[in-house]
DNA sequence: ATACCACACTTGTTTAAACAAGTCAAGAGA
DNA sequence: TCTCTTGACTTGTTTAAACAAGTGTGGTAT
């Protein structure tokens, strides 16, 4: 459970919002009337804000205050965004999730390998391809290569329920940034062969290197979605004045 | 130009990171250190280091210090992220913007579209279609609805070059907030005219609605994307424990 | 009525300081 | 040699306060 202020304030706003306490286009309530209610001083409701602004639930007004503009998302699809695993979004979008292990090799990378997946060239890495399934239904094909020195211990087994369950859990390790470029392609046979793919000739692709708190990537991913069930969301926060 | 330091500051750093002056797994200086040499305080060396994370130019680690994780992308793409101009992405990736404005029209939120885009049922909107090409190859079909009352002065001409430069210059709005919604669809018959596909039936959709800094959201978009020309990129950070 | 100004609000930026907590290396003690 | 502790560093959280700047209201003078 979060211990940190700011954390307790930013879930209770965030529920308030999501429960309709607060509706979108309202006002809550100012940075000090909110310190008082919540016994801290305004910087600490400001980090709240902050998180929320960032998610995408309320928008802050100078001069005015802090409006919602929170707007419940139609769940058609399977929707992608933050940093979840599988299993977490399979649940938060109310399917049973399913895996298959494909194949699950250690190799060394090469130079191809190496410009691919930002792993240094000679890294000892787990390889692996699974597919994954939502409701009994094959819709995903994911490729994930770990870098072994830091998911010691990966096996098939633990691949076949949640890896990053066992990274967190058993390995105490903390996954902090992901950084993720998402485009659309045809299908290759593989995919075609092993997805329910129906009519469709083409993927959704997420290909990604993640961080843990160390600082070290030891993820490289890429995940292969049937189209129809699949979106990714995202919020952007413009900063003042252009990036340079 | 920014007169914020810890704007400043986090242009400075973000700059001497894509320069490599700061590699890749390198330490960028200590908090302290920076904050001598920056003429300010911890306070808002941190606040110029948040924005760094956020965008994916660094990581940092508790008791360690402050890692660069930064990777240049493979220019293959035209790649989209954060909130920018079709203009402004155009020049980013080194392309010539070009626009052919299909259909200009003024009309009355019904029912339907105001689920849909989010605008109050009877809100007057101008409601817009156009077509971008990318080095005069017309790659992106682009579905545009503005609330009139935000927007007012926009015309056929001024959506022939850049709407966006208009809001901003003429009527001195300023973009904040951009939820967006990526997918990826069959071809539409009119994709198929208008695009060059060459051999795809589908396209990438990004679906957004954007606000301005007084809270008042005055756009919902439609861009459908040829998917070799499409990128998106994203950057996640996970906030320690769940979300809820 | 209208234009203007003052005032009470709001959020935005920056400084300052204290303490918590994680990392790492050097040195003490077995 | 090995283990453990200490201390100096790092980032993380929270408090406190001041001032800047934008918004809106209400009153006053015209």
């Amino acid at each position: 459970m979060p211990r940190e202020k700011y954390r307790e304030i930013y879930v209770d706003l965030k529920e308030k919002i999501e429960q309709g306490d607060y509706k979108e286009s309202d006002m809550i309530p100012s940075e000090n009337i909110l310190s008082k209610e919540y016994q801290c001083t305004r910087n600490t409701i400001r980090r709240a804000i902050r998180e929320l602004i960032h998610r995408g639930y309320v928008q802050s007004v100078h001069g005015k205050g802090v409006q919602v503009i929170y707007h419940p998302i139609e769940q058609a699809h399977f929707t992608v965004g933050g940093i979840e695993s599988f299993a977490e979004s399979a649940r938060r979008n109310k399917k049973k999730p399913g895996t298959a292990v494909m194949q699950f090799a250690e190799l060394t990378v090469d130079d191809r390998m190496s410009r691919r997946t930002g792993f240094h060239e000679g890294a000892e890495v787990y390889y692996i391809q699974r597919v994954r399934s939502l409701d009994d239904v094959p819709l995903i094909y994911d490729i994930n290569v770990f870098l072994k020195s830091e998911t010691p211990g990966l096996n098939e087994t633990i691949a076949n329920s949640s890896i990053y369950k066992y990274l967190e859990d058993d390995l105490g390790m903390q996954i902090t940034t992901s950084n993720r470029i998402i485009t659309a392609e045809l299908a290759t046979p593989i995919d075609t062969k092993y997805l329910a793919l129906d009519d469709y000739d083409f993927v959704c692709v997420i290909t990604g290197r993640t961080f843990n708190s160390k600082g070290i990537q030891f993820e490289y991913t890429q995940s292969r979605h049937r189209p129809d069930y699949f979106s990714f969301q995202d919020t952007a926060v413009r900063t003042k004045y252009e990036d340079g």
